[in-house]
DNA sequence: AACAGACTGCCTACTTATAGGTAGGTATTA
DNA sequence: TAATACCTACCTATAAGTAGGCAGTCTGTT
């Protein structure tokens, strides 16, 4: 999946999924998006669960690398765990929700390799908000009486709460506002 | 809205909206579940849009109406927001979403009046649970330092979020043990 | 009390648009 | 010369929605 073609139906995809869902659009509309014919689209993904589960494995792998890059630009636990965070108020700002909010709420209709790797994703980003909470208390920028197994779960469940509703309000400065105001409370 | 058929269509509607989304199912499955034809639905529900807001505006009203109830049969703040935890936590268990996390998402594919209805539900969620901050922190169950507002917008994003990703894992245990420790924090 | 007509709630049959997907052909490139 | 990446043309299923009919009920008038 390194084609030129397949790449640009991936990112539509991925965009129409991040503002619709993955139900309310069609391949006539990545038809529209990047002109070629949905039966050429077929020639690159023959079906539509092969699409849903490129997209969620793409999505997630780069959503990975991202966490790796945010790791190499910042030292620091706590301002990783905002650099987290301003990717989501980013996709707030740009009126879509998170990939894997969306395929969450689709999961009935997607193939179940889909649905693991958007499991992964919660995983993978809970693991890594404990290690960088962790990290955060030995910087002493968080209490150290707070658990951090706990304030990752809480997070991410607040980041991906805070940006729905931020989107039902269409008020995308909501998640801001509140992740930093939660952030405020873990220092010591 | 008082018919009886009405209702069952609502009642349908409402269910596979909380499953699997508004654009994941047609007339021809309420018909199959209802037991009426798709064109006797247009009948009650002209179109989609029809039913989309006379399932958000019930789900709205009957959602504060069980926020009112709770409030009549629990006196203590805590035990009222932990009757609202629960309630979240029994869509869980039924392997539903929230029907507003459900509108939330396709809400470019629903009426606005619809939107607002959706709007309208956490808004009023989030006051609700601010009052009953205070009267906890009253009774001496919430610590005082904690800022109500604060709280009570975080909490609606932890239900939502927590109840999403524990659908992904299909894991509703998840959201249980994640309010309870996050409630745990909120004592003196 | 009896009847006309309007209303309710459903039906069959249909339309138009769109969905996902297939068959088979063609130009370009390796 | 075979694979790649696209095309036209087509198929079948399903979507939302409409037209018009019909049985049963409710209501106002004589």
């Amino acid at each position: 999946m390194t084609n030129q073609t397949a790449m640009k139906l991936l990112d539509a995809a991925e965009r129409f999924t991040q503002t619709r869902g993955f139900n309310a659009f069609s391949y006539k509309d990545l038809e529209k998006e990047v002109g070629i014919k949905t039966a050429s689209i077929h020639y690159h993904f023959p079906t539509k669960n092969d699409l849903a589960f490129h997209m969620a494995d793409r999505y997630v792998h780069s959503f990975m690398d991202h966490l790796e890059h945010i790791n190499q630009n910042h030292d620091s636990g706590l301002e990783r765990v905002t650099a987290l965070a301003e990717a989501f108020v980013s996709v707030a700002k740009e009126g879509k929700f998170c990939l894997c909010l969306m395929l969450s709420t689709d999961c009935r209709s997607i193939p179940e390799k889909a649905q693991i790797r958007v499991a992964d994703f919660f995983q993978e980003t809970e693991k890594w908000l404990e290690q960088n909470v962790t990290l955060a208390q030995k910087d002493g920028d968080i209490s150290p009486e707070l658990k951090p197994k706990l304030l990752a779960a809480q997070f991410i469940a607040l980041l991906e709460g805070g940006l729905l509703i931020a989107q039902a309000r269409t008020n995308p400065r909501h998640l801001r506002t509140l992740y930093q105001q939660t952030m405020a409370t873990w220092k010591t």
